[in-house]
DNA sequence: ACCGTAACTTACGCAAGCGTAGGTTAGGCC
DNA sequence: GGCCTAACCTACGCTTGCGTAAGTTACGGT
C-alpha cells in the first residue's frame, strides 16, 4: 500500500476511533491494529497522537465550514437560518463520527483557559451574520454574540439528539428548529415548512 | 482530621480537578495530593476514580435538580421558562465547576452506546412540562422531545459562553434567552425584562 | 545483477498512574 | 498504663501506552 492511501487509511480509522472514544482513552496502538499495520507507521505519518488527532479534527472543521458556507445563499435572515439548520443536519448525517469529535472538547483546548468547544467558531460566523441583521433592526449589536451562542446551542444539541433518535426526519427538525427560531414558543406554526429547500 | 471532613474535602478537590482537567486526565495522586494526604485515603474513602467521581457526578445532579425543581412555581409556560433559565444561570454562577463536569461528557457514559450528556436528563424534565403545553395548543406531542432538545441547547450553550465572559449581567442574559424562545428572531422585544424574578 | 529507497516490522526503554500490602502515629477507653 | 482502632504513611507490583532504534522485505531504476 502506498503511503498516500496509508495515511487516508490511518485518519478514517482515527475519525472512527476517536469518534467512538475519545480523544484520551484512544491509544496509538488500537489505531495501528484497527488498520492492520503496527505502531510506528503511525508516528512516520503524523509524529504523535496529538499529531493525528489534529489533522483529523481540522478536515473536519473544514468539511463543515465548507457545507454551511456554501449553503447560505439567501439575503433574508429567515432564509439563512433555514439553509445553515440544513446544511449542519445534513453534516452530521453524513458525517456522523466528525460532528462527534467536533462536540467533545478537544484535548489542549483546556489549556487555552477559555471555553473550549468548537462550536465557539462556528458561533462567532452567525454572530456576524446575527450583527448584521441586528443593525438594520435598531436591535444592540453588542447582543449578537449572546443570541448567536443560543441559536447555535439549540441547533447543536438538538441534532445531537436526532443523531441518536433518528427521527422525525432530517427536513422536519430542520423546519421546526426555524420555526423555534423565528416564531417562538409563543407563536409557532404548527406543522412548519420549509421555505427555501430544494 | 475526622473522616467525614476528610471525606467532604476530597470531594470539594476532586470536583475541582474534574471540572479543571476532565475525567481521563485527573489523576487520584493528584486528588490525594492537593489534599495534603497520601493516595491510600482516598482508596479508602472511595475504592477507586470511578468510586469518587460518581459521588461528585451524583451531588452535581442533584443539586442542579434541586435548584430547578424548586425555582419553577408558575403556571403559564413562559413563567416556567424564565424560571428554569433563572435557575440554571444561578446554578452555573453558584457552581461553576459542578457545571462543567456536568457538561463534558461521562466516563464510561459512551459505554451505554447512547447520547452521553448528563443534559438528556434535564431536557427529559422539559420534555413532559412542554408535553403540557403543547397539548393544550393543539400541537403534536410527539414533538415537545424535539423542542426540549431545543431550549435545553440554547439555554446550556449560553451558559457555558456567559461562564467565560460574564457579560452582560445575569438577569439580562436570561431576559434574552426567554425573549429569544418565546417570541423568536422575528418578534423579538429590544429591551426585554424578567416578569416574575424578585 | 545491484543498489537505494519506501513501507513496514519486532523489540525495547521509559514514564504515568492504578490499586494494594504492610507498617506507623495518636488519641480515646477500660 | 496498656490496648484498640481510626487515620494515615511509604513502598511496591503491575499494566498501559507513548515514543524510538534497529532490522527486514520488496520493488523500481540504472
Amino acid at each position: 500500500m502506498t503511503g498516500k492511501e496509508r495515511r487516508e487509511q490511518l485518519l478514517d480509522v482515527a475519525r472512527a476511533l476517536f469518534a467512538e472514544k475519545g480523544f484520551e482513552v484512544t491509544s496509538i496502538e488500537e489505531i495501528a491494529h484497527r488498520a492492520g499495520v503496527s505502531k510506528p507507521v503511525v508516528y512516520e505519518h503524523f509524529g504523535g497522537k496529538e499529531g493525528i488527532y489534529a489533522v483529523v479534527v481540522d478536515r473536519e472543521m473544514q468539511r463543515l465550514m465548507d457545507h454551511i458556507v456554501s449553503a447560505l445563499s439567501g439575503s433574508h435572515p429567515r432564509e439563512l437560518l433555514e439553509q445553515a439548520a440544513c446544511a449542519l443536519l445534513d453534516y452530521i448525517e453524513g458525517s456522523t463520527d466528525g460532528f462527534r469529535i467536533l462536540v467533545r472538547d478537544s484535548p489542549v483546548a483546556s489549556s487555552t483557559g477559555t471555553f473550549s468547544s468548537l462550536l465557539n467558531d462556528i458561533a462567532s460566523q452567525v454572530e456576524h451574520i446575527l450583527s448584521v441583521h441586528f443593525a438594520r433592526q435598531g436591535y444592540d449589536r453588542k447582543l449578537a454574540a449572546l443570541y448567536a451562542q443560543a441559536l447555535v446551542g439549540m441547533v447543536a444539541l438538538t441534532g445531537q439528539w436526532w443523531l441518536e433518535v433518528r427521527k422525525p426526519k432530517k427536513d422536519e427538525v430542520a423546519a421546526h428548529l426555524v420555526n423555534l427560531a423565528w416564531k417562538g414558543l409563543s407563536a409557532m406554526d404548527p406543522k412548519p415548512r420549509l421555505r427555501t429547500r430544494r
